[in-house]
DNA sequence: GTCTATACGATGATAGAC
DNA sequence: GTCTATCATCGTATAGAC
């Protein structure tokens, strides 16, 4: 243990250049598939480096979710644009993600660790799926004050309800998309868009179509 | 190159239990996560024996893949029954998937494949992405006598789109139940149901208003 | 067809010079 | 803090007895 303390007051471009370099690999091959010779090697520092700054691979994933978050969280602030939903999954085409973009590779991870239950225990894993719940509660937040009141009076649970529709719908397109689907994901993502605006209004019209007969 | 040809003649059952194991550990593990020697510890037979029957791990998911689509396709017979999304999706709680289930197993397979990407030009990621188009056929097929003949004269791919959508939110709530996300699966089941439902009376009805101007 | 022993490469991790 | 050399282990795959 002759590692230093977990602070990012020193060279932190060394540190950033080996957790970008993790991150490409990590959203195309997987961790398993990530090997810390190959993060050695695209960040442009020997394998000691590597190990100088993370004490191993587990660690180096977990800091990665960390990283993560930080741009996403810097990015998502203000309000909620109506077109994320449309504009996430547009983005899906392909099936390629954009490494650049901190805060939609952090949902690459994330089917990553969804899906190797075997990595139970692991911290990168437990990490990742704390910072999930984290900004599920963001998300919530921002995306309320878009939802009628007399909504969340009667289901106060409604907002979350459309965050976890939105995430599952362009988890499902990237899916779809990284299988090569032949789509228009352009319509989808309309499709998917206008379905929870729709299921908004619905919603909204049966609770007032509800205080009408009281 | 000493290996039997590919037929199914011969002692299915060992064949069999490979194969089963393989997929247990397949859903839990990932591809990577897999290792030739836990997966003969679990079907009971020496590594030598799963190198028999099988080349190599490639040609083991490969045709792992072509097991869970025969099953799938045994299963799958006849006209949708309505509550066939509802039903995926409400199967997704608890982020657990039963290996017995070959046909459930398939799109778990599917998720890892579709994820790894660095497995591109690898044997068993090439024949899932083919078995892939053709479960989507398959689907289609039975989903279109469902569809008002009306919105398909129109739009000849609204079926396929139906599918797709349908696939796309059985993976994302997979994918969220597989994080741990505390939310009541039933009612997200009920509501994407509906949700599918709805765009296909809401398009019949546009259909209808458009052949009134006429 | 089954099984044991093992070759061989890859991978996570460390030691220690600079 | 950086880098090279190296280790121990694990994983794929094979050889060959039975």
């Amino acid at each position: 243990m002759t590692r230093r303390s977990r602070t990012h007051q020193s060279t932190p471009s060394n540190e950033q250049a080996i957790l970008d370099a993790a991150l490409t690999l990590a959203v195309t091959a997987g961790y398993e598939g990530t090997t810390m010779a190959e993060v050695a090697r695209l960040s442009g520092l020997p394998v000691g480096s590597v190990y100088w700054h993370f004490n191993n691979k587990e660690q180096l994933f977990s800091e990665l979710i960390d990283y993560c978050f930080e741009t996403w969280k810097a990015d998502h602030t203000g309000p909620t644009n109506r077109d994320l939903l449309r504009r996430s999954i547009a983005g899906s085409a392909g099936g390629s993600v954009n490494p650049e973009n901190k805060a939609e590779a952090f949902w690459i991870l994330a089917l990553l660790f969804a899906l190797e239950k075997r990595l139970t225990g692991n911290l990168a894993r437990e990490r990742y799926l704390e910072v999930r719940k984290q900004m599920f509660e963001l998300m919530v937040e921002r995306v309320e004050p878009q939802i009628p009141d007399s909504v969340l009076a009667v289901d106060p649970e409604f907002g979350r309800k459309m965050v976890v529709l939105g995430r599952a719908l362009t988890d499902g397109f990237y899916i779809a998309a990284s299988s090569g689907d032949d789509i228009d994901f352009l319509e989808f993502a309309d499709l998917s868009a206008s379905a929870v605006e729709a299921l908004i209004a619905r919603r909204a019209a049966a609770v007032a179509a509800d205080e009408e007969k009281q």
